[in-house]
RNA sequence: GGGCGCAUAGCUCAGCUGGGAGAGCACCUGCCUUACAAGCAGGGGGUCAUAGGUUCGAGCCCUAUUGCGCCCACCA
């Protein structure tokens, strides 16, 4: 019956196998369970463009971690997994796509036979992305996987849509829109780029038009002028109080327009006179509604310009720029050119000029929307973890714009408004109706807009639990417990997830929102398809294991804040769980041909008390129930990071440095009843840790786990799977406060004697004696340390002593409190080399006695710091004065020999 | 123009409510010790960006400054 687990550390052969088996097993599955707290996270779903990076990779391993510790916890943990169809840039993946492979473009082949591209798309990589969702090890319930587009999204969304147009919350508009040329669609707000680019002031002189001088007037966009409807100037500027009310002419194009006050331009900014042209710009465009002037368009939805800009008819409206300039210098209207640094708007797909125009479109109002959201937040009802998100959350929402909701695609879900082609009457519906209800015609054409694509992500903790339909699901898991989620959405998302739950739902989606960085390249770049710099998490994983990904993504970072991906820390994960892997054989190796006691062994009630523990036994006990408690308390605050270092410490360098080396001895000893504690503790502690780890590392935590022995099965869980294990829970207990401060003892003396061996170059394998001299309880402490001085520092024999009279001389030496250590080495001794370590020691000691007498003999500090702090410092001060005393003769016997 | 983050060991970063500066990697020394060389043992290395302030006590709180980065903002 030999079994254990594979001699090296290889991952690729079990992680799929046992997601198989989790999967199988039903482990991810949620059930509505009145008996049990639901924790609800839903998963943001990744856009079906292509690929999961690594961003996904750590927010979907920070939600893992979260939903199997609080399935462990014992709730009905339901993490919601499903993708988003990511209307506008699927639609310009798959037009490329079509555009390389087949030479046409989408228009050519037509909406019907592209949204059938577009499914086909969907279905490929949607799949390829729940596969990559799955090789994480995520424990998400598949059986509750949705896409955005789906059926039940899909009514939702158009119940939505009804909805707040009914309430008049969504309206439809001609507006002045972000237009991107390039995707031939209009865009929200947020989805503009500002970024500073160089660019120029043209001052361009306006004639009056009654042949007087007339108007200087600056301006970046020239080529808008032919739309221009008015020069406005500050009320009170009195440079110009004369001409207000006066017209004056377009450049070379003649058309009068007046000269209007007006409270918007800034008389300290180019001239104090701004060309006001209604439908390129949007300030322009408050000033023309006030005015109730014109508001003409000079360029084309494909930013040429139109037959307002007469000769330049056709021409691009940077090209038109060009050559209406110089038309304008050469006929001595330009005045003069600035270089100046413009913030300009660009495409957020494809970074294309954004140009502001004209446009029928549908919004909702967002003033009303926005008011509980605010509240919830200030209520705290609704969390930012970290707290500071909650800044940029708020003053986005304090203010809002209404939201631009119409797009000029096809994938996406289509605006529920019809036209009925007779009358003009628009219906919003549901079904396409079957007649208009003015007119009752029959001729209705459904608009050609679909949704943005946020509109639909902002109903994603409700729609997929199948709202508007009153599920049980819905009624059980909503609201949500924590979003998880990148900074770089809360705009696009969570801010309207947040209030379209407040408006229909009644009440936050989530209390928590738990914000993360974005993982950046080695260098700190942000990965990105044009540096090439992406690390596709996929190859991490073949090479190094989906638990080496996931440690290294949950260490070493602080909520919120960027990382960076690092091969160095991917190795040190990858060799901590390498670490475990060999301890964990270790353990198992020593359980073979025990058949009978596992049975003892894997009964962990916590009955630790009526078996013969040895000191260590209760110290490593007293380690790990600290952890737990620890480590819970860290997940409490969502500090995963901290969580994670916790465990690792706790593994590598208490367990496997410690406790495996403390209790070898016992392993190979004789004594069988002995055994079987020291078998007894090292199973139940591993145990115990490898539950703490496994929401971070839950394949090897697994496999390890299925090698161990085992309680009797339960119904809950007759595979006997850590997955649905629950989770350890802190005992007082088990806090062996003595015991623990005699290991530290022992620790302290090995550590020491280990330092003398290295500074002797006395080689490792040479056997060496002892003599301690110590006395009362100290005495007492170290003698019942003997057996682990002996076998972890190579000490053959240790002699106690009380009295300094029988110290050897010719020893190398160490103080540790009231314990000194004396090592005979008279071969090896290098008395110079002793006293100048011995001096080094010293002057460790002296600087830290000054500073805790220092402090002792401050007023302020006796009597201010509190009682605790107080007697730490006295204690050292004592203990600091007695090895000070010890050091100093020492010091003073070596001198002697040198 | 407004807001935010970062500045700690050679590198990358932790350090949660103020109480003797930490990790990983790198470096130096010695070890293939029967779980592990993806390892073991020992060691070196920091005026915690600068200047003030609060406090008995500051890496941590306050103010200012410098440098780097990010976000928002109506393109004269």
């Amino acid at each position: 019956m030999e079994k254990n687990l594979a001699k090296t550390y290889s991952p690729k052969d079990f992680e799929d196998r046992i997601y198989e088996e989790w999967e199988k097993s039903g482990a991810f599955r949620a059930e509505i369970d009145p008996d049990k707290k639901p924790f609800t996270i839903v998963m943001p779903p990744p856009n079906i463009t292509g690929q999961l990076h690594m961003g996904h990779a750590l927010d979907q391993t920070l939600q893992d971690v979260l939903i199997r510790w609080k399935r462990m916890q014992g709730f009905s943990a339901l993490w919601l997994p499903g993708t988003d169809h990511a209307s506008i840039a699927t639609e310009v993946k798959v037009a490329d796509k079509i555009r390389n492979e087949e030479g046409i473009t989408k228009e050519e082949l037509g909406r019907e036979e592209f949204l059938r591209r577009a499914w086909e798309w969907k279905r490929v990589y949607g799949g390829k992305i729940t596969e990559q969702v799955r090789k994480l090890g995520n424990s998400c319930d598949w059986e509750r996987e949705r896409f955005t587009m789906d059926e039940g999204c899909s009514k939702a969304v158009i119940e939505t849509f009804i909805r707040l147009y009914e309430k008049g919350l969504i309206y439809r508009g001609n507006r002045l829109i972000n237009w991107c040329p390039s995707c031939g669609t209009s865009l929200s707000d947020i989805e503009v780029e500002h970024e500073d680019k160089t660019g120029k002031y043209y001052y361009f002189r306006y004639p009056g038009a009654d042949g007087s001088e007339g108007i200087t007037v600056a301006t970046s966009r020239p080529e808008t002028m032919f739309g221009d409807v008015a020069i406005a100037v500050h009320p009170d500027d009195e440079r110009y109080k004369d001409l207000v009310g006066k017209m004056v002419m377009i450049p070379l194009v003649g058309t009068e327009i007046p000269v209007i006050a007006d409270s918007y331009p800034d008389p300290e900014k180019g001239t104090g006179a701004v060309k006001i042209t209604p439908a390129h710009d949007p300030n322009d465009f408050e000033v023309g509604e006030r005015h109730k002037l014109d508001s003409p368009s000079c360029i084309n939805a494909d930013a040429t310009m139109n037959k307002l800009a007469g000769k330049y008819e056709g021409m691009d409206r940077f090209e038109c720029r060009k050559a209406w300039v110089n038309d304008l210098k050469e006929a001595g209207y330009l005045e003069k050119v600035e270089d100046k640094i413009i913030p300009i708007g660009g495409c957020y797909r494809c970074d294309t000029v954004i140009e502001p125009i004209l446009s029928d479109q549908w919004f909702v109002r967002m003033n009303d929307l926005a008011q509980p959201a605010i509240k919830a937040a200030k209520t705290k009802d609704l969390i930012h973890v970290p707290e500071r998100f909650e800044k940029v959350y708020l003053h986005w929402l304090e203010n809002i714009k209404d939201w631009c909701i119409s797009r000029q695609l096809w994938w996406g879900h289509r605006i529920p408004a019809y036209y009925c082609q007779d009358c003009g009457e628009m219906i919003v519906s549901a079904e396409p109706p079957k007649e208009c209800s003015k007119c009752h015609g029959s001729s209705l054409k459904q608009d050609e807009d679909v949704l943005d694509t946020w509109f639909s992500s902002a109903l994603w903790p409700f729609s997929t639990l199948g709202w508007p339909d009153k599920t049980k699901d819905l009624d059980y898991f909503f609201p949500t417990n924590v979003l998880v989620t990148g900074y770089d959405i809360i705009f696009f998302w969570v801010v309207r997830m947040v209030f379209s739950s407040l408006e229909l739902m009644g009440e936050v989606p989530y209390k928590y929102v738990y914000v993360h960085g974005l993982v950046r390249d080695a260098e700190g770049r942000k990965m990105s398809k044009s540096l090439g710099n992406g690390i596709d998490p996929l190859e991490v994983i073949n090479q190094y294991g989906a638990d080496a990904l996931r440690f290294m993504l949950m260490t070493g970072i602080t909520p919120g804040n960027d990382m960076r991906f690092q091969i160095e820390k991917l190795e040190s994960s990858r060799n901590f769980a390498n670490k475990l892997w060999n301890a964990s054989r270790f353990v198992i190796m020593n359980l073979q041909d025990e058949g009978k006691e596992f049975k003892s062994i894997a009964d962990d009630s916590r009955g630790t008390g009526q078996l013969a523990l040895k000191d260590e036994d209760k110290w490593i006990i007293s380690r790990v129930n600290e952890a737990v408690k620890d480590v819970t308390a860290n997940m409490e605050k969502f500090e995963l990071s901290l969580a994670a270092q916790k465990a690792y410490e706790l593994i590598w360098n208490e367990y496997c440095d410690w406790y495996i080396e403390l209790v070898k001895g016992r392993l190979y000893g004789e004594d069988e009843e002995d055994k079987k504690v020291a078998r007894y503790v090292l199973v139940r502690e591993l145990k115990e840790m490898l539950k703490l780890l496994h929401p971070f590392m839950p394949f090897i935590t697994e496999e390890i786990w299925s090698f161990l022995p085992q309680k009797a099965v339960s119904a809950d869980n007759p595979e006997g799977f850590l997955i649905k294990e629950s989770w350890p829970i802190y005992d007082i207990s088990m806090n062996y406060e003595a015991e623990v401060k005699k290991l530290e003892l022992a620790m302290e003396a090995i550590r020491s004697i280990r330092n003398i061996r290295a500074e002797a170059e006395a080689s490792p394998s040479r056997k060496l004696s002892a003599v301690i001299l110590s006395s009362g309880k100290d005495l007492k402490d170290i003698k019942s340390c003997e057996r682990y001085i002996k076998s972890l520092a190579n000490i053959t024999e240790i002699t106690f002593i009380t009295e300094k009279a029988f110290a050897p001389e010719e020893a190398m030496s160490s103080v540790i409190g009231n314990v000194e250590i004396y090592i005979p080495l008279d071969d090896l001794l290098d008395y110079k080399a002793e006293f100048e370590r011995l001096q080094r020691e010293k002057t460790k000691l002296t600087a830290e006695l000054d500073r805790v007498r220092k402090k002792l003999s401050n007023e302020g500090f006796v009597s201010k710091a509190p009682e605790k702090v107080i007697n730490e410092e006295k204690d050292k001060l004592t203990k600091y004065e007695d090895m000070l005393t010890k050091i100093t003769e020492r010091l003073a016997l070596v001198e002697k020999k040198i």
